[in-house]
DNA sequence: CCCGCGATTCTTACGCCGTAAGTCGTACTT
DNA sequence: AAGTACGACTTACGGCGTAAGAATCGCGGG
């Protein structure tokens, strides 16, 4: 379909697919026969390349962790470890704003990939560096949690809470988020991600880890 | 099959047994045919009581949202902001420890329930009063992320990553992640949950960013 | 040239899933 | 006693992941 079918099948293919599939149609217009259609085969032509579907999806999980480690090994190194840090994590970033539906995915993924250790294992070493003890690097990573690779899923859209959709004696129930997302509405211009996820807010909560973490590491 | 078949089908009903079905066999297996069965009715039933399957989604993440409410407001309040909101966002955890399927569908719901409306609001209440403005609620709330709801999921098991399942070859090419992990392994006691996200990691998280806000407000 | 054989792809089929459409029993109203 | 409306049930459809086996392709040796 997309592609001549003379090209034989392959892992890769089909998991290049994949990507372009969910890139242009979201995680659930992934399914293992639209796949196929894709890529002018079968949907069980596809059970050759690839164990079951979970593989798919734990392949796609390493195809863009790999994009990311080609994007990060693009920056040159910053000297200290904070901007080193804060500068690899918004490199990360922008492979998540190509590819939407990946935090979905990294999420819910039980196996990690190789390149995903990769990445984590440079974060490390940059911390390493810096001064960090490895408990310490440790407790970053967790603190850090998905920021660490580059996103952070937004549990409520603050701008979808607005008057519009609330029902009115809700929102007499709800005083202070009302009155926060009163202030907030006018001076809010649209943002990189389409919600309130915006570069901005991943930047100041960024910060205020790493801020957190720089102070921790000073008194050792 | 659980209950009496007297009693009548309700969407309260439906959606406990939901809740019921999720917390003892994972979300995986919360069916429409399963959860009619563990009613004792047939699948088309439940349609009588609940739009399709998303509203059951929708309506267990807001019952879990309302035991959270009820959790938190059984806690006497702290006089200071910060153990104010630590207790609360901890006490909220309680709630997903006993609903381990909970953060991923939080996650990946677009609509935000009532009940988590209020708890926000309520959380938003505690911040103003010690002295936050508005705008740095706000900002605030996007840090934390789930965190303010008391779950952080995290994206790699660094206790999975150890030298058992990682083939040797490739530990080679991860001597920061592998020395980490190393220097980790035998100061670590038996987690609150299953992972390496235990109580102390998530309360070290949240006390980096509760603290790093904390400074933000002095400034003003 | 053709033949066999392994590598690759396709066909068919099964058991799940969510749910549309229509039927049936029962309890209350009049 | 008949009508009615609510609540549950039956049947059926299309789509999913994938098990099992048949068909096809490409290529090296007789």
């Amino acid at each position: 379909m997309t592609t001549d079918a003379r090209i034989p099948l392959s892992r890769e293919r089909v998991l290049r697919a994949a990507v372009e599939l969910a890139d242009e149609h979201g995680l659930r217009a992934l399914t293992m026969r639209r796949l196929a259609e894709e890529l002018g085969a079968e949907a069980m032509s596809l059970y050759y390349h690839v164990a079951k579907k979970e593989d798919v999806l734990d392949g796609i999980v390493d195809v863009v962790a790999g994009e990311i480690n080609d994007a990060v090994a693009r920056v040159e190194p910053a000297p200290e470890w904070k901007p080193a840090v804060r500068q690899r994590i918004l490199t990360a970033r922008q492979v998540f704003l190509r590819h939407r539906w990946a935090p979905e995915l990294f999420e819910t993924r039980s196996s990690t990939s190789t390149a995903v250790l990769r990445y984590y294992d440079a974060l490390v070493g940059l911390m390493r560096e810096g001064g960090f003890s490895y408990d310490l690097v440790h407790h970053a990573l967790h603190a850090l949690g998905s920021r660490a690779l580059g996103f952070s899923q937004e549990l409520f859209d603050p701008s979808a809470g607005q008057s519009a959709d609330v029902p009115v004696d809700l929102a007499w129930q709800l005083p202070n988020l009302v009155g926060m997302l009163s202030e907030i509405a006018h001076d809010d211009p649209h943002s990189t991600l389409g919600w309130c996820d915006d570069q901005a807010e991943f930047e100041f909560g960024l910060d205020v880890i790493l801020d957190g973490l720089d102070r921790l590491r000073e008194r050792g």
